[in-house]
DNA sequence: CCCTTAATGAGAATGATCCTCATGTTCAGA
DNA sequence: TCTGAACATGAGGATCATTCTCATTAAGGG
């Protein structure tokens, strides 16, 4: 958990606050820098490790394997339809998928089920410029 | 698309026909030598690479970013759930979530959409050696 | 203001995966 | 069956994300 609040601390908290794209560490890092502030690549990595345990950040894979991060506005469990060129990102619920993963988990025997549901696309406005392009 | 049959991509093949667990290139690699097979890294790979482009096996990624493969019985697009301590993996159905995610896609304007959706559990036969120890 | 101790950062270490390119092998055609 | 062109292989190096090391810095309670 942290226990001190430093500058570069709060420098990864507002960036969070003001993208609202799934972004992976190195890309955070850039911005940062972009803003002026230095930060350590580790550091970044750290932090948003920390985040993410604590589950203040939610971390998804790209098709690559990189990690993707990005500060939700719920807490709770919910799911994401991310656009595949921008990155940017809705909030979905998934309808009863929770219930269902349970059930067909337990019929197979499996226990302390976890479920992972993604959905990715391109977005109205990616379309739109790949149109123009 | 394979154009040639060769001694390595015929003992992949038997390899992924006999194990049914998603495993990493490196885990395969391992388990072809074990068996006799000469073959390298990069050709492990390359061939994995190759039969996932056709769909001939699944990919998914473990919790740490790394590609795991298996070779499923069906071709058609399904779900798994599979045990985060063996590996082994049921096949399951997803009851409607690719209509379900069409349709909110279209609601958000997106398009073009892709989902994945895994379960992961720990299977009965793990669950009771875990008791055991 | 001053320690104690967590946090930082530069760079090395790790690990998966891909690339290079010289060499080996497949297989269609003769 | 023999051959050669083209595809495949493999050893090792290159990449790239992520983590670790450890000396240095700096929160923040007392």
């Amino acid at each position: 958990m942290i226990q001190r609040m430093t500058r570069q601390r709060s420098a990864v908290a507002e960036l969070l606050a003001d993208v609202d794209d799934f972004r992976s560490a190195q890309q955070l890092h850039e911005l940062l820098r972009g803003r002026g502030n230095e930060i350590g690549l580790a550091t970044v990595y750290r932090t948003l490790q920390t985040l993410a345990d604590a589950g203040e950040v939610d971390v998804l894979r790209a098709e690559d394997g990189e990690a993707l991060y990005r500060r939700c506005s719920r807490r709770e469990h919910h799911h994401h339809l991310v656009c595949r060129r921008c990155g940017t990102a809705e909030e979905i619920d998934g309808p009863g998928v929770e219930a269902w993963a349970e059930a067909v988990g337990a019929a197979h025997g499996f226990s302390d089920i976890v479920h992972t549901m993604e959905l990715s696309g391109i977005c109205a406005s990616c379309a739109a410029e790949a149109g123009d392009a």
